[in-house]
DNA sequence: TACATGATGCCCT
DNA sequence: GGGCATCATGTAG
């Protein structure tokens, strides 16, 4: 079998995402991605999250988007090809993961903002340097995109511009087995000051793992 | 629960 | 040199 095939077969048994899925609208691709699962394999354990809350970032026509003032060496990744991972520092602390949509020459991404670990929590834990005591803790692994992306080990140097569709990549998405359409919460984006308004955050309704305040994570957000 | 604030470093102007 | 798609910790209620 040729390297291509091998590398079809893989992707097939893992029901990793095509870079397909990725080549649409960020609007599309945002809530289609709730309740798929985030997956690194470092060689020991393989931790796994089920997305629970993405932000939508549409390029050069959003001014809240990294891509809206034109392309640059830091934000190369989002005009680049769909589903390459786009990890940028912020704060002086925290990386941030997103994956690059529509096609080759097209900026957009989504913000992955919060998970729910399912595998390899013992590693996420001693990634984030928490001890979990309750299942109450778990929320601190993996609620928040600095956060996500501190348990899941990412980082700009070792993952920027990695090729989230390809089963050879120590990081990937895949669909779910045996979870079903979640009902899907529409809110405003999350810590953003220009284009604030727009409904761009996608969560799953009443998940505990969803960040923010409680008002943008309860099945009825007031509108106030 | 809700807010305020400090820590911290990279990128772009 | 300023801004920033955040987090942890503190205080008050």
């Amino acid at each position: 079998m040729s390297h291509e095939a091998n590398i079809a077969r893989d992707r097939k048994q893992l029901k990793l995402l095509p870079a397909s899925f990725y080549d649409r609208d960020p609007r599309i691709v945002g809530p289609e991605l709730l309740g798929k699962v985030l997956v690194r394999r470092d060689g020991r354990v393989a931790r796994k999250a089920r997305i629970v809350e993405v932000e939508a970032y549409l390029g050069t026509d959003d001014l809240a988007a990294h891509s809206a003032a034109g392309r640059t060496a830091r934000n190369d990744v989002l005009f680049g090809p769909p589903g390459r991972a786009y990890v940028y520092f912020i704060y002086g602390n925290h990386y941030c993961l997103n994956v690059s949509c529509l096609p080759d020459g097209i900026a957009g991404g989504i913000l992955f903002r919060a998970a729910e670990p399912i595998d390899g929590i013992e590693a996420m834990a001693q990634a984030r340097d928490i001890i979990v005591k309750s299942p109450r803790d778990l929320r601190l692994l993996t609620s928040g995109p600095g956060r996500l992306a501190e348990a899941f080990a990412i980082t700009r140097a070792r993952d920027n511009g990695k090729d989230l569709t390809n089963p050879r990549s120590d990081l990937f998405i895949i669909a779910s087995d045996g979870f079903h359409t979640p009902r899907v919460l529409t809110t405003a984006r999350i810590g953003i000051t220009k284009a604030a308004a727009l409904p761009l955050r996608y969560v799953i309704a009443d998940n505990p793992f969803v960040s923010g305040p409680a008002r943008l994570r309860t099945a009825q957000p007031s509108n106030s």
